[in-house]
DNA sequence: GTGCTACCCGTAGATCCGTACGGGTATGAG
DNA sequence: CTCATACCCGTACGGATCTACGGGTAGCAC
């Protein structure tokens, strides 16, 4: 079934508008590759506690989450690598925090409206 | 290293801070698993599609993503039985719209801003 | 120097996810 | 009736992802 039967829309005109103003695949894949960043109870986390106490050393942060090391760590490697958080070395102690060009939205939008969101859930009617 | 080595915080006070009001794991399971969804590029455009059209079917909904069938019927299934979406059926062709129970904060304030920042793109310094 | 701590990396194994395919049902056309 | 359309389902396969483990380095204590 993967070929395109059905060659003409039902809706030209709806098809139309969504497509005019729709992300392209390309700005899409963008986007959700942030989205899925936060899309993991672990890094979801950590990127809230770095939002509400700043800064966090790896240790601590495994503390706060009540997770291995092994786990905040690979989180930490993953939100590195993209660039949402940094680093500082102090000593031994390495310590995180939110990146300074962490997007505004995200941050005003999504994580503090999301965990507003996690405390009244979801409809999750099945 | 699993093991917690490190058992006591650098850095107390802060610890306790973010512990106190961090989401919980369940808390946050339950929330990425509504992020997970929308972390995929043809469910957020199909979301983003439905949002701004209201109503789509199954067919147009390919149309309009340039995708193929089995791409939109996938995505679909995931977010029916989520309960993001819902259909109705009206001869042999289906309807799709967003759940009358879709998230308000994360229609508003998630899709709405993330349409903005997939336009503007993220740091992504690597 | 030895040893411990805080963290990092690379890799193997399990698990999850998306895609593609074959086939099924129901509606409508002829 | 037969046939095509619009959509759905189940499954198999390839790729991504997470976890756990072994091992490595840098800093500090002694």
């Amino acid at each position: 079934m993967s070929e395109p039967t059905h060659a003409h829309p039902v809706d030209p005109e709806r098809v139309a508008h969504a497509r005019s103003r729709l992300p392209s695949r390309d700005e899409a894949a963008q986007l959700t590759s942030v989205l899925s960043l936060m899309a993991d109870p672990t890094r979801a986390r950590v990127l809230f506690a770095l939002d509400m106490v700043e800064e966090l050393c790896v240790g601590d942060l495994a503390l706060a989450l009540e997770v291995n090391e092994d786990a905040v760590g690979y989180a930490l490697r993953l939100l590195r690598t993209a660039g949402l958080v940094v680093n500082r070395k102090q000593g031994r102690v390495v310590y995180y925090r939110l990146a300074d060009g962490f997007p505004e939205p995200l941050r005003e939008h999504c994580l503090r409206q999301l965990i507003v969101l996690s405390q009244t859930p979801v409809p999750d009617e099945l």
